[in-house]
DNA sequence: CGTTTGTTTGACCGATTGGTCAAATCGAGG
DNA sequence: CCTCGATTTGACCAATCGGTCAAACAAACG
């Protein structure tokens, strides 16, 4: 019995047939907890997801909540990149509207994602509060200086920079999160290229001094 | 022993326990669905939520499924009541922020609502998909005739009327379902104030032709 | 080929789940 | 005070939950 590493990453030290199991694994998880929430998901159906006997699973990931954690990790920094990739020497327009393509696009191409955080902020964040309190604060607030600086600067129209920022968020996110009801509402097609353009829009009047 | 009305609402019927019970039975569910959603709720911290023991619960409805069964069906209304009541005679630009207003009283006051909705979507609307698909897209089909009348006729910028409604639900439940991320990166006081008149800039930004 | 290490599974466990039921308790009317 | 229907509950049930374990199986290697 090898005792796979419970802790981080040294993928590494991992056999081939180990990282596939517990990419698997991770894939399942990412279906399921997005779908069901921690508390709704079982191990049953991720395994079977997943393509394993239960049993089988647990030789991988001690618990569901290591697989949960493993997959919450993972996003945050994924979450935050877009944010932290806004340019403060760029053009103000340009950067922000770049940024919400970007924010758009990870809602297009990881909507599963985009629901676990959803997921898991509904249910009060238990897992995810301390680095919602610690790094995205802080990088909020970095970003919104930025944004202020412009403003202050005649650069961009005056705008809530914090507010602007959810708003992003919000709009984004909303295409991932609740695309059952985009869809009910709009038929079969891909709703994306005209919410890009409509978000382009929205942020180029909103935005233009 | 009473069979109590399983299926619809003959209130009139009812003692005045029978309607208090009943009622501390919605609430409760409300408060635990919208936090775990509907397989992660329990019957065990319903009950316990509404002071009721599970047997009691059961003497009043009886599943798991009726009770959230009554909270989507009598969500519906409340949340489409809003976008119904947007006037195809009055003032455009007024018209438009006077629903963004009522819609973001909404996820202020019933913020609980807003997550059972939101938790139903994510979980891909098992429950009320024909509602959406139904009534839900005649209204927003409607309503964005009567906004494209407005454009047409210049009294409003251009905009895709759907996706500009879409842009209202977006932004206004951000701040009930998300309001856990919104206080962790404000701090602890109102975010309402202010999301409000960033909510007005935004749209007067966007609409004003 | 045998051994050792890594992988998979069937059987099982205690706890929790949604739900039942008969018996106990309550409360209003006579 | 008695009765009868309304309400409440403790005990219980089958199914499912997350998780364990020993045994079976597979693969690598000398």
């Amino acid at each position: 019995m090898t005792d796979i590493n419970a802790g981080q990453e040294p993928e590494q030290t991992m056999t081939r047939i180990q990282r596939e199991k517990r990419e698997a694994i991770l894939e399942a998880g990412l279906t399921v907890f997005s779908q069901e929430g921690f508390r709704g998901a079982t191990l049953d159906r991720i395994a079977a997801e997943a393509g394993l006997s239960k049993p089988n699973l647990l030789y991988y990931y001690p618990s569901k909540e290591a697989i949960h954690e493993e997959l919450l990790t993972g996003l945050l920094h994924t979450w935050l990149d877009p944010l932290k990739a806004v340019n403060p020497n760029g053009e103000p327009v340009d950067e922000l509207l770049a940024y919400v393509h970007r924010k758009l696009a990870l809602a297009r191409d990881f909507p599963r994602e985009s629901r676990l955080f959803a997921n898991e902020i509904l249910q009060g964040a238990p897992r995810i509060l301390p680095a919602l309190e610690g790094e995205l604060r802080e990088l909020v607030e970095d970003r919104a200086a930025v944004i202020q600086r412009w403003i202050d600067e005649g650069r961009i129209a005056p705008v809530d920079p914090v507010h602007l920022i959810f708003s992003v968020w919000a709009l984004t996110q909303h295409y991932a999160d609740f695309d059952v009801q985009v869809h009910a509402v709009l038929g079969a097609g891909d709703p994306f290229p005209r919410a890009e353009a409509h978000l382009e829009t929205l942020f180029r009047r909103l935005l233009t001094p």
